[in-house]
DNA sequence: TCGACTTTGTATATTGGTTAAACAAAGTTT
DNA sequence: AAACTTTGTTTAACCAATATACAAAGTCGA
């Protein structure tokens, strides 16, 4: 969209930049403070927090401690001011959360799905949804949107493009729930959304360059440069599950061959050469801890392309942290090893030096933490300029 | 860095705004059709045009044709307001031109490379600078940036991270150019700079979504989306030719194995299992277009290379335009054939309707005057807004 | 305990950009 | 020639940020 220069848009960005702020700092800054953060003039910072106040998204939570001259008065960002919705959907599996606006959850609710049809789950999705509008707390704003996290293709009207798991194609994904619910909604690919967890609550708070890899019945990533995530047309980038690793390998159901999640997802249990012991995640994992040799050499094998896949995306994007994260991750002590060996194998030396690969701290939550924090940044604005 | 809100920002955004919608349409703009282009109101518009007249970078062009009313007066983005560097650092050689603001090219040069250690580069980089600067016509600015595109990786402070080819590492080469010419000098990754060419100048003129590989000693990509370069913390984006397309493949000097670009660019030459008649793009193509049947098969390999690497891409990106450019775009007449049968084969139906592959229209001047764009872009401002 | 100093936060006048609305200029149409 | 259209400028009003002064509330040393 065309955005012009006004006074309106003016306060837009400023107000923006305080809020966050606040909400990345909370209950740890004063005005003084946050004026000399953002370079605002302290009046300014006086008139927006006091705005904010009002608007009981931001609280003043007491004097703090003097250093030498009068106490400075900090502020908190009120994220009870309202609730959002996250919501996770897999392949077989509904999964969402009710979270405040600080990435609290507060209710969880799991939904199995028995088929993939549109109407079948959307009307899941709703009963889910609704339910978890009834037991929202009372909060000044009540439940202010929900975020969605899909295994698939999203552009940027929330119109899933393609999702190959789900057999969907472009489906209004947004304006079906916004019509239903009366609520912003936002649309996010899975991974993006897993990322975007682990950057604000999880494993990779604060990183500026991040990899999130979530490994499941498919792969997919985030990637988030500079702190922000590099979406571009939202969910375009960051489909690697269908980066070739093997010229003449299997045939994908995506048109091309040996893609990298036939030999690094949970897709291996239907094709695996040797008989396996079980054919899901947490069966193999049960079996493994047990001893069972067939799950460890499974495991051993897809940690082996991961990490051929998690190099090519070292060399393309030089990221400071890897978390890897998805269903996957439950078996990240027979996964590591080897996945850690091709890595150090076959990437650069100048690579290596500030790489860290790590797993998921949010676990299975955070995709739905994710797509509900996308929720929250719609609701509270997030204006910001590029010179 | 931190951005806050006020007029003088406003201000910069709406200038900015008006300069490029009119620099896009030269010479066919009055400045109420700016008004409604851009949604600022008219009395904003003929400030801010009054602004540009004053700076020499917009003149009144004469009036046009009546729709029933006052005629409009034209407005003209004058190129000639100053002339810009580009420069195209290759690994035998060095390519330069002057442009105007307009990207029209005034003046030419090449240099071969014998050596690439940096202070010969330097050297050599510097005499052609120097050469053109003085061959540059008389303009209100003079010459007012240096553009260079680099194979390899570049960070945001125009730092050469990393370029393999030419054996470079943490090369401060913005730094070194601005100390030597006291001139704005922006450093892009080469396929970076390929692709803003093309998409401002050449074969993908205001496309939205755009995938430029430049395939010669390695190969690249420049991702185009939403209009802008997707370039994240520049340059880091867009590194495919290390995308791994062969799990077991040749071990590549990146640490990896069986890297696109071991199968897709010069570097088959070296490695090609029949002995090939030459072991250079341009006597290669000579000798295909006799009929030599070596020449031609080892091209049509390469295609097809070319084309798995090229579905990996638009599996990820979904690009409405490809455009192929780089040394090896000479030899678009064998390379396309195979290149677009593998594509076919092995991309979605749902990916293949709206796609097209094409070769670089500005041949082997895009990547230079890709780069004198972004130091045109550069001395002309380029501030907008997220929201 | 008192006064000097510091730090926090607010009030006031100024600045500088956009804007709506009226207006002037220069056409076309009937 | 009168009525209408379109272009571009002038005017006054508006509004957010800012510098500056100031008030409030603390610390610290003698």
């Amino acid at each position: 969209m065309k955005v012009t220069g006004d006074q309106a848009l003016v306060k837009k960005i400023n107000r923006s930049l305080v809020l966050h702020t606040i909400r990345k700092h909370s209950s740890t800054l004063s005005r003084a403070r946050v004026s000399e953060l953002t370079g605002l003039n302290k009046a300014t910072v006086s008139n927006l927090v006091a705005e904010l106040c009002e608007q009981q998204l931001v609280t003043e939570v007491g004097p703090g401690k003097s250093s030498g001259g009068r106490k400075p008065l900090l502020l908190h960002f009120n994220a009870m001011a309202g609730t959002v919705i996250g919501i996770e959907l897999r392949v077989k599996q509904l999964k969402a959360v009710l979270c405040d606006l600080g990435g609290n959850v507060l209710e969880e609710r799991d939904h199995a799905l028995e088929r993939h049809d549109l109407s079948y789950v959307l009307e899941a999705m709703k009963k889910v949804i609704s339910s978890l509008m009834e037991s929202a707390p009372d909060t000044p704003y009540g439940t202010v949107g929900i975020g969605v996290g899909v295994p698939g293709m999203v552009d940027e009207n929330g119109v899933v493009l393609f999702a190959p798991n789900l057999g969907w194609e472009m489906v209004h994904l947004r304006q079906l729930l916004e019509e239903a619910f009366s609520v912003p909604v936002t649309i996010d690919n899975e991974a993006n959304a897993g990322a975007q967890g682990e950057l604000n609550f999880g494993a990779a708070k604060d990183v500026r360059h991040l990899l999130y890899i979530s490994a499941g019945s498919g792969i997919g990533s985030g990637i988030i440069i500079g702190g922000e995530l590099y979406k571009g047309a939202r969910g375009y980038a960051g489909e690697t599950g269908h980066m070739c690793i093997e010229a003449d390998g299997r045939p994908c159901t995506c048109g091309s061959r040996g893609c990298w999640e036939l030999y690094a997802s949970e897709k291996t249990y239907d094709t695996a050469d040797v008989t396996l012991p079980a054919h899901n995640t947490p069966e193999l994992v049960r079996l493994a801890s047990t001893g069972n040799e067939a799950a460890r050499e499974q495991f051993a094998q897809m940690g082996k392309y991961l990490g051929i896949g998690v190099t090519n995306l070292i060399n393309s994007f030089n990221p400071e942290l890897i978390v890897i994260g998805g269903a996957l991750s439950e078996a990240r002590e027979w996964l590591a090893g080897p996945m850690q060996a091709v890595v150090a194998e076959r990437t650069l030396p100048y690579h290596k030096q500030q790489l860290e690969i790590t797993f998921s701290r949010l676990g299975s939550r955070g995709t739905m933490i994710g797509a509900g924090f996308a929720a929250v940044m719609h609701f509270l604005g997030h204006a910001r300029v590029t010179l």
